[in-house]
DNA sequence: GATGAATGAGGATTCATTCAT
DNA sequence: GATGAATGAATCCTCATTCAT
């Protein structure tokens, strides 16, 4: 089956990175086996190889992969603010869960992995540069703060009570940044 | 009639405690081996398992104990507002360095981990309560946040400003829970 | 009537052989991967295995080569004595530092492969059978194990000075064997 | 079963050496596995990772060890010349046969591991050394080679004539050393 | 009580070989 | 003919845990 299309190539990596996602986000990043990980896929083993060179570059590539989503996220939010607050309903979603599973296994990664813990510091300074020079650093790094722990909260209850959440923090928001959000309404309203 | 002191006891466990807490902060929970607390603790890997049933057990031991001592610094704080101001310098301290990393690890734990999940819930609840029920559930856990995104923050900026970053949550809690903390002076008193 | 010319295959073979043997020699047969060999070949793996059933058998094909070359190297010269001590100073050259690199992986092979067992075996009656039948054999013997032990040693020190090694074994040599090589000056003279 | 003495040290290690040395000289070192030298040693796994780093330390154990006892029994010898056609003899007998094929690996290595080819070096300088400045360097070194190739011979012919191999040697070292053996007679004698 | 030698299942990774294209 | 993606058994090694001393 040689020659294959780039397109196929990258399915296979999405394919091999979806699998592993789903396993860390269920188990870790240390109790998920390699092995666990060639069964979710359906792949084999030496398969997987060629496309990471181990675990830790698999978990490094779902790191990188979820910091430029998000990043792409912010760019295109039109208000920082709008966008900001967007995205704290965004994590907060059940959608969510397996992105919130995975960010709490990054964190504990920062730990040993330089690389990981500098994709989480970028996080935080890509942020500061979407609000602009005109809100201080202090400011910003509350709000960034007030989402790290949104995503804690929200993976380890379900029944939150997101738009409550939402709700206070753009009060607050709105005092931090001196911006105005685009629309009170749109906040307050439910999902139905 | 033991053989050895109940202090004895306390001392030894203690000692693993503190041998397998230093190794955790530096290289996380999984990449940890009985063996390197074994050798960081200077006694036998016999001993350990005389005093904890698995490394499972150490971890929760250790989660378990800090959670406790936060606990009782909330409940030592006379005005909670105060207490939780305090609480996000006290994290954010370079002496702290140990506990934000091994909050981290705990909070990876959380997924796979029911006691730990329930614990790390139970530090949110019992936040709210130190506020009792005048200030809504939706802005303690905004605060709650904070200190958490704060934590992650510090862990991973040694030269976070924290008086700034304390400085704008002042604010910002006087507006979420309708309180004013003690004195304003002492927050923007640098240590000396 | 096939596709492709007889001597094409040839080639082909030539070029698989050749990367194999540059391969062997570098890290032994051991450390060396198929894909190792495709890479060196520029060939790809499904090819190769239309040449050779496998690594065994282009071990075996490198070593039955060099046994088939030497046997028509000794048969070449005329006097088997002048023959040896060329064949001394030929497998003593640098340029021979693959070839010696290879022979010491197909000696360990000998304990587990009859065939390149026998092939070392055959090497040595050949030699004998050159001297015919005047020279004893535990003489012929001792001139291999000569030539066996150069090998090694020039395999091991770049600097070894051939010249005076051959010089010494031409007065024994002569001794051994009861004849007399062609010319004394010969040997004596370095290469320019 | 802790606190154990140096004497049972020292006899798992040659335990777990000798089990080793049995399946290099059977399969090869590449083609033994860790398991099958668990297997001839009667040991687990774990334990023997806490004698050796791994498989090459083991080979490099055996061959370190082989290279002090042919030392040892070079400098055990009065006469230079007799301990030389002692060990030719000794490496010749049926019971050097593990001892031959062990070399024969050896020696492959030192392709790739600087630190065999450094003792097999060594070894070829040390027999010079025990014969002293007298006799000169290319003497010694055919010697040497005589020697090596004796060995592969041995272990590729069960049946080879070692006295009468022995008994060319002697012709041949006397004129290349200038010196004299303690007694023709032992040499003739074969073993009962 | 205390030790640390011993276990062996489990983990990550490699690699000879095949075969669909 | 030629390719190289795909396989999966086999390999080396680690590590939590036990238990004889």
């Amino acid at each position: 089956m040689p020659r294959v299309s780039a397109e196929h190539l990258a399915n296979r990596r999405r394919q091999i990175l979806d699998a592993a996602a789903n396993c860390f986000a269920r188990n870790g990043f240390h109790r998920t086996s390699m092995q666990d990980i060639v069964r979710e896929s359906g792949l084999s083993a030496g398969l997987i190889y060629r496309y990471f060179t181990g675990k830790d570059d698999m978990i490094l590539a779902i790191v990188d992969e979820w910091h430029t989503t998000r990043a792409a996220g912010l760019e295109a939010a039109g208000d920082p603010l709008d966008g900001y607050l967007d995205l704290l309903r965004a994590i907060a979603a059940p959608e969510a869960d397996r992105q919130r599973k995975l960010s709490m296994q990054a964190w504990a990664e920062t730990v040993r992995e330089p690389r990981i813990r500098a994709l989480a510091r970028q996080g935080v300074d890509e942020q500061a540069a979407a609000f602009g020079a005109t809100v201080p650093d202090a400011a910003i790094r509350v709000l960034v703060a007030i989402y790290q722990g949104l995503l804690l909260q929200a993976a380890w209850d379900d029944e939150l009570d997101v738009e409550a959440f939402v709700a206070a923090v753009r009060s607050t928001a709105v005092t931090l940044t001196g911006r105005a959000p685009r629309t009170e309404a749109s906040d307050v309203t439910k999902e139905p």
